[in-house]
DNA sequence: CCCCTGCGTAAGCAACTGCTTACATAGTGC
DNA sequence: GCACTATGTAAGCAGTTGCTTACGCAGGGG
């Protein structure tokens, strides 16, 4: 992905990551400090800064400070365009085969089945 | 990304490029061969094929051969796993701001079985 | 048979990712 | 002021992406 300047683009990419989504998934548990999200995974704390920073930049979490902590927090609304797109396709991919399923009935009622 | 193993990780990737966007939506217009799919876009050929690539593997899409064209069609459950996580995190992260206070008033009256 | 079309794939290149280790910066407490 | 903690940032490296051009292979038609 050469940078991406699509607002979707960044929220799919951003998910596209199994170490970014557990992120995420923690987060659903309450907001946590840098140190604390850190702390499960394998990987070194700027690694997990840095997965932060593109989490921020997809507008999923949001980072404030307090006081010698950086509190992240989920931005839960970040995930709507996602949601929307996703949602949007599935169904209508979902309906044009229903559609398609009663076509293929019209056919297979006037043509005969008698393939192998 | 490292080559995602993971499949969710593979469909949100696949998922995180406009171009291959585009072609999923052009895609939900019906199946169309790789040249009409490649036609709108400034991209060369091969680079589409390339990001069918990506989509298939994703199982977003399916090629066939159909005499001297290949199909593109869609695969509407492809997008199941997408939809599942995102709408299942969503409504998490938004419910909890409502279980939030819920769960306060459990912890101040003590923990309390009533659940089913 | 030969040639043309449609498409995938290999090679090569610039750009990006994701990780690491250092270092810089901000806040806390003595 | 000084040290310590918590975190972001810079530099450097291996691996991946995404594009290009060139080529290979299958199918259709003379």
């Amino acid at each position: 992905m050469p940078i991406a300047t699509d607002p979707l683009s960044r929220i799919f990419f951003a998910l596209a990551d199994p170490t970014r989504r557990a992120v995420l998934e923690r987060l659903a548990g309450g907001p946590q400090t840098v140190g604390e999200l850190a702390a499960p995974f394998a990987v070194s704390r700027p690694a997990i800064s840095q997965h932060l920073g593109v989490l921020e930049d997809a507008g999923l979490i949001e980072r404030t400070r307090q006081g010698q902590w950086r509190s992240c927090a989920l931005r839960p609304e970040g995930l709507d365009d996602a949601e929307a797109w996703v949602a949007e396709h599935r169904a209508a991919w979902q309906s044009r085969f229903d559609r398609l399923d009663e076509a293929l009935a019209d056919l297979t009622r006037g043509h005969d089945a008698s393939e192998a």
